[in-house]
DNA sequence: TTTCATGTTCAGCA
DNA sequence: GTGCTGAACATGAA
């Protein structure tokens, strides 16, 4: 699930569910740490607070009152849940509140997770470029150069953090730019369609609650599949993988 | 049984 | 240095 909007979501629904409770206790099992994390989540001390929240592209990271902030990376499956009773299946991490309980779920176990000094110490090292949601036109097209896939590039963190798989070709079907075109033959009107359409794309998403089915009419991926069609010509999309991923786009649209 | 999957990272190669 | 491909990670779903 989670690009940019998703995580954004979820990083709410953990503030408004668990925000502000006092903790118990923490385990995680199965994901993995990241190099920086300063000690593991069962070192976290009982009565720590979650007091608000950063995100930066998909990565998120809980503000706690100790100071430190608790890194979590949900990889391709992994999606928070607020519960009370049971665990839910394939928790893989787990914060116990005086009321009720986090858990990250995560059947693939691809995402990661740190307690970390600041946030920065998960970024720099990693080059993250801003935040798709808030990157500015300039600064987005001054970095938006090169020879390779304009889709590829979209989907580079150390470009702009938060683009994916999905929305890269959300907001390439909206620019009318084929996915596998070059960065630097992209003229002027397609390179400030691209940005225009990361934010809006992006923000679709976020006021449809993530609710891809729910997007605005004319979006692409409400249809993304293998018998949908372009919204707009109505013919099948084209599929082919660009930037190592499989990637749906239409001929009669794009250019 | 085989293939694919909304992510990240790294090795190998042109 | 740039950019691409493939693989690994690990597992469910089609």
């Amino acid at each position: 699930m989670p690009e940019l909007p998703e995580v954004e979501t979820f990083a709410r629904s953990i503030a408004g569910g668990v925000g502000g409770e006092a903790l118990v206790s923490s385990t995680s099992s199965g994901l993995r740490y990241v190099k920086e994390s300063v000690c593991e989540v069962e070192d976290i001390a009982p009565g720590t607070v979650i007091e608000g929240y950063r995100r930066h592209g998909k990565a998120l990271f809980l503000k706690l009152s100790s100071g430190r902030w608790l890194y979590i990376h949900f990889g391709m499956s992994g999606r928070p849940l607020v519960f009370d009773g049971d665990e839910p299946p394939y928790t893989r991490l787990r914060l116990d509140f005086e009321g009720r309980s986090l858990s990250v779920q995560d059947p693939r176990r691809l995402g990661g997770v740190g307690v970390l000094d600041s946030p920065e110490d998960y970024l720099l090292p990693r080059r993250r470029g801003p935040d798709a949601l808030s990157v500015g036109r300039e600064e987005l097209l001054s970095r938006l150069k090169g020879g390779r896939a304009v889709k590829a590039a979209l989907m580079d963190q150390s470009l702009i953090a938060g683009v994916g798989n999905l929305y890269a070709d959300e907001v390439l079907f909206q620019a009318a730019v084929l996915p596998r075109r070059r960065v630097d033959s992209l003229h002027e009107e397609e390179r400030a369609a691209v940005h225009e359409w990361i934010g809006r794309a992006l923000r679709a998403s976020l006021d449809a609650g993530t609710d891809l089915s729910r997007l605005p009419e004319g979006m692409m991926l409400r249809v993304r599949s293998k018998d949908g069609t372009c919204p707009r010509c109505l013919i099948p999309w084209s599929v082919g993988t660009v930037g190592g991923r499989t990637s749906y786009f239409c001929e009669g649209c794009q250019r």
